[in-house]
DNA sequence: AATGAATGAGAGTTCATTCAT
DNA sequence: GATGAATGAACTCTCATTCAT
């Protein structure tokens, strides 16, 4: 480790003290409240500093966005292994997403927001549903296995997915409760039901 | 009608006005960009005259969303009979929702951002989950009778309502298709089936 | 008295509110707060209706100005007599003005914010020290006839009526107190010792 | 001097010329037409600048005010000395008042503005009586010990005080003339006999 | 790299004035 | 004459962005 190692570390921890003040007050405060002074207020940095690393708002957050999706799809598809059963991955892939909504609600919020903010960022609008892809894969591969029911994939994604995404908002908002590993095995099991072949 | 009641359509249809066009410019465009200026463009009136209608730019979205979702309840409540199964009812009331949502989209993605816009509108913010509630009273009523499965209220929430509004999130991003009425009732049976007591 | 008389003393009587609110708005509120949506609730009329007596809100202010100051000089002038005494003359006089202020404190307090709201009413601010007037001409005979001292008009004017704009002043805010007679008579007692001569 | 300094220097100066810019303002077209974008071309900042200073519009006027009062008060303390004869106070203070307002005319115009605009900044209205606290002390101070006649307070003050009032009115409105030194110590020495003792 | 005072376009809102009724 | 809904210029204030330090 080098100088110049070190004045990277720093780099990164300036940008990411950034990046998680603006998850931290958009989830807060919402977008529509989100600022650049008091972002760096809560970053702990000048407002400029914000530039040196962003070359806007607006690329700010969308590389936030970006960076969300990508540590959610790391972790739903943590263990997922091609040799194991359908349910399995299924099961195993489902709950890496509901485990990492729960343990992370303000990327959940975030996602959530981000994705109903019609041309607020244009240029990643059109992967608000690259989300769902890995999950789309394992269900087009389990229909074509005939372990799941023949229906649409539009219509097994929403069924399988569907009641993760409103059972984690009736959890945040404290009308339902996803704390504990056998409430939330519980639900990935109805939406496998919902699904699997009879 | 006469000269007065004409008067009062004039002054109704100026308060819509300024409704419709929130409601298109916040779906064309997101909260974040909607500003009084455009939007008495789109309504076709001068800025001042918003003011004459509501307080404030706040005032007016929360107006707009307390419409909507009354305009939401009587759609789905529309041929409620206890008299029926509750199968027929679920079956009336859930495609009342799918019905609705497709036929306003604008509606729709209005309704989801409002709800992901945490502390813009706080009064109402409360409300956010008072569109489930017509759903929620047929759930417990049924569960009652041991008509759907034993799970908790919100979990069969989640398993009947999630795959609403995902496939209609899917269906208004042309990735799946809901235009046909067999394709909605399709989709509400799967709901049924995602609940109902083996 | 035929429908025209009548159709005047309406007029009047609406004019006359305009202007009483206006005098008791600019009072409780100041100049900077006015506004005619205010002052036509005040006067019990629409907002129209201002425009049909004064071609504007400057003009109404102009307008009511006049005739506070026109009200002013009557009232001063009442039992003004050549062939008494200077000093009657001036005791008279200047216990008119304090009565006046004191019976009419909206009065005081108008001509006082309007003489220090420069360029605010272009047109009569040349008339600002107009009030001074009848004084004035007192002063300037009495000084001719030696029964005051040897001072410059001014200097007289400002010993002889300063005192009483100040303990108008002073009385208004709760700070001394005129509502008595002999009050107001011993002060302006005072006034003319300021300037009688030896 | 180093350049902190100089930058110290720099920050007062822009928030002084706002100040400056703001009572220049006031005086040659009154509060009512004093606006933000104005006032920052006179002040040569931009509009954003004096939100950096003051929270408000009326935040702005009451600090002007607030500071013009201080330098008031300080100018008129000046040589105040127990020792010395009431007179002699009397006639530095009185004096350096006269002084303080024929120097600083935008600073008394601007006082008696502000004096005259009930409600316009309500939390330093009572204050609006504090200028002539030095000047009430001394006078309560000479009645006791009977140099100055037997009149309630408030009278002596009306006395002794509102002809320098009307005096500089008249001398700005070119009526009187207070430029020369002897003309303003004789404006004193009339205040002072009004009520010095027989 | 880091700062934060300064900027000024643009936001929400007000209000004097108009005019169809 | 009387009304008050409608207007839109002008207001106060905000905030993303810049740049001298």
């Amino acid at each position: 480790m080098n100088i110049h190692s070190l004045l990277y570390i720093c780099i990164m921890t300036k940008k990411d003290a950034i990046l998680n003040a603006a998850l931290k007050l958009v989830n807060k405060e919402g977008f529509y409240h989100l600022n650049m002074k008091n972002l760096s207020i809560e970053a702990g940095v000048a407002v400029g500093t914000a530039y040196l690393y962003f070359s806007s708002k607006e690329a700010l957050i969308n590389e936030l966005y970006i960076r969300i999706v990508n540590d959610f799809k790391i972790a739903v598809l943590k263990g997922y292994d091609t040799t194991r059963a359908d349910k399995d991955n299924f099961m195993e892939m489902v709950g890496n997403a509901v485990d990492f909504y729960v343990s992370n609600p303000d990327c959940f919020s975030f996602i959530e927001q981000y994705s109903y903010s019609p041309f607020l960022f244009k240029e990643t609008h059109e992967e608000n549903f690259l989300i769902l892809e890995p999950l789309y894969k394992i269900i087009k591969l389990a229909k074509k296995r005939k372990t799941i029911k023949e229906l649409s994939g539009p219509l097994c994604l929403a069924l399988a997915y569907g009641p993760v995404v409103t059972m984690v908002r009736l959890h945040l908002a404290g009308k339902a409760d996803l704390s504990k590993r056998n409430q939330r095995v519980g639900l990935v099991e109805c939406c496998w039901n919902n699904i699997k072949a009879d």
